[in-house]
DNA sequence: TTGTAGGCGTTATCAT
DNA sequence: ATGATAACGCCTACAA
């Protein structure tokens, strides 16, 4: 850890002007001779500009925030891999604000970060309360929204219809011949966990194939690892043959817990998840999932935002992107093999 | 997105001057009528300080930065995860800087982002190049390297021993009956990729049981799946009986291969990754893996860097994390299954 | 081409 | 208790 060192310093050892040091730095012509000064004794004291008094003059960062409630499911990696795809070229850099298993506020994090640390802000909350939206509004920076956001709401969002996704799993599940089909959610105080229970519901009332309902203490493998200890402790009579999870990582907990108490999957078992995140289709049996497209909805909303920092004043735009089912091994039934069943 | 709102209006506003709605705002005790005016023209302003001004006059951004190559490696999000763990309560929030697949410099990364957006950094680079080390060394903020750094560099580190991990899980293939191990590593231009193929050296320099050493185009899972076509097509008379794979990504794209290729796991082939991440446990088989303790190695981080900032000055410390071998299904033979042998 | 000076938004010192 | 004012480090008219 060395001392700060400021422009005036690198001025004093050239001995030129703070403007001129400011401005070699900056790539405006100066004579040659100024210009090597400077460079050499920028060089020596190992000077960077300092990126605060930078921002403070220019009013803006060269960086782009993407803020997220858990970062430590894979999903949002994957949409934040999007963001940063649909960025590239364009100067700014990302940077990853996630509130962690710590309940820190989404909210004052959106305050602070977009009050001078980022430029723009990309923000996928689990739960939309009123004062979130509030803020989102109130930011001095343009903000995108990758999720659901209440009608009216004049910001940009990527949005998708998970309750659709469910209802496209749930039929599937039907189409191979499941009959008593559990659904695993997350908790419902939040939007996919809202959303999701609607859909199944909806599939339920139409097709009639319902199973047990759980809800889980969270989006989690852990917290799929004990809906399934709940499922199990039904006894054998009223056992689900299919379970349809809320998310792949909740499926994933179900598979293994499943697998744990001896179940054969998908003979005895269907699973069907909700993301398709990298890891499904890499787990044994693969996992058939509903992918909702998270790089894809980070990248366009990234592009979103370069559209509106380019042309600001526009009004807010809704981009949508379709669920799509991916069948893999953890849904087939002996039916389905013969069938030759494939998304 | 709404207009920029200064201290200043919210003076004009509560008709007072803009020190009191500083010291109103900071909690500094004031006249509580001038308390009540100052509080309800901030709220009806939607008025948060800009945090480029405050970070300027304060000289910090309660900010601290983990920077890494690779956000989209569990490893990375489980190590961020202690980081945070053990930041908690300090006041200071965490935001991630990773160059992603793009490869962006770690180094201009460094920079920037020390000269002003954070207080302190935590770093896991892939590569140390002297440049970077250099600007380590220069950071005017306190510094904490996750990894290995060289001999002689007078900053934090927090270290584990990846050879002898390698070795560790080298021996209890050799334990479990395997002759033919074969080493996919990840890129050798990596102090990772360079001390894990020295592991894997001096292992079979002692046991002998080698197999074909490849090194596959990255530390991922698609790496993985590719690194086992070039071991299938070695042919059935040289094909392996065990997988060493220098993380758990490219063990799981191993195994995803070989499952696709027919092969029977563990029976057939065994696998050992390296890493941990919390999907080795899930995956099935259960992978069996040598523990870098990422989480604790975060943690350990965080302690460090509270501690310098405490007192600084202090000379540069080195905590050590031994490497844990745990295994599981993935690499039990017969022989394994009857000795009953666990980690 | 170069230097002087002002100001970005904030906090803190120093009078009042 | 409150207000005027000087920094923090930088960039950029504007003047020389």
């Amino acid at each position: 850890m060395t001392r700060r060192t400021t422009i005036v310093e690198v001025a004093e050892l050239a001995g030129v002007s703070i403007s001129s040091v400011s401005r070699v730095l900056n790539g405006i012509p100066a004579r040659k001779g100024t210009e090597e000064k400077v460079r050499s004794a920028a060089a020596q004291l190992g000077y960077t500009p300092d990126a605060t008094g930078r921002a403070l003059k220019l009013g803006s960062s060269l960086q782009v925030a993407f803020a997220v409630d858990d970062i430590g499911n894979p999903v949002y990696t994957e949409m934040m891999q999007g963001v940063e795809e649909g960025m590239s070229g364009s100067g700014a850099r990302l940077v990853v604000a996630s509130t962690g298993h710590d309940k820190h506020d989404l909210l004052s994090l959106v305050q602070s970060l977009s009050r001078g640390y980022a430029d723009a802000l990309v923000i996928s909350p689990l739960q939309r309360t009123p004062e979130l939206v509030q803020a989102l509004l109130d930011a001095p920076v343009p903000v995108v929204v990758i999720g659901d956001l209440g009608p009216d709401v004049p910001l940009d969002v990527v949005r998708t219809d998970s309750r659709r996704g469910v209802v496209l799993a749930h039929e599937h599940l039907v189409a191979s011949g499941r009959r008593r089909i559990a659904f695993v959610n997350g908790p419902t105080d939040t939007s996919p966990g809202r959303a999701r229970l609607e859909g199944f519901q909806t599939a339920v009332a139409t097709s009639g194939a319902a199973g047990p309902v759980i809800q889980a203490s969270g989006f989690t493998v852990t917290a799929g690892e004990e809906a399934w200890a709940q499922l199990e402790a039904l006894g054998p009579r009223h056992r689900p043959d299919a379970v349809l999870a809320a998310n792949d990582l909740l499926a994933l907990g179900v598979m293994r817990a499943a697998l744990n108490a001896g179940r054969r999957l998908p003979r005895q078992l269907g699973v069907v998840g909700i993301d398709d995140i990298q890891f499904a289709r890499i787990f044994s049996p693969s996992l058939t999932s509903v992918s909702l497209q998270a790089r894809e909805r980070g990248r366009l909303a990234a592009e979103l935002l370069l559209e509106r920092i380019a042309t600001p004043g526009t009004p807010a735009r809704t981009r949508f992107v379709a669920p799509e089912l991916v069948v893999r091994e953890s849904s087939r039934s002996a039916t389905d093999a013969a069938l030759g069943q494939s998304s």
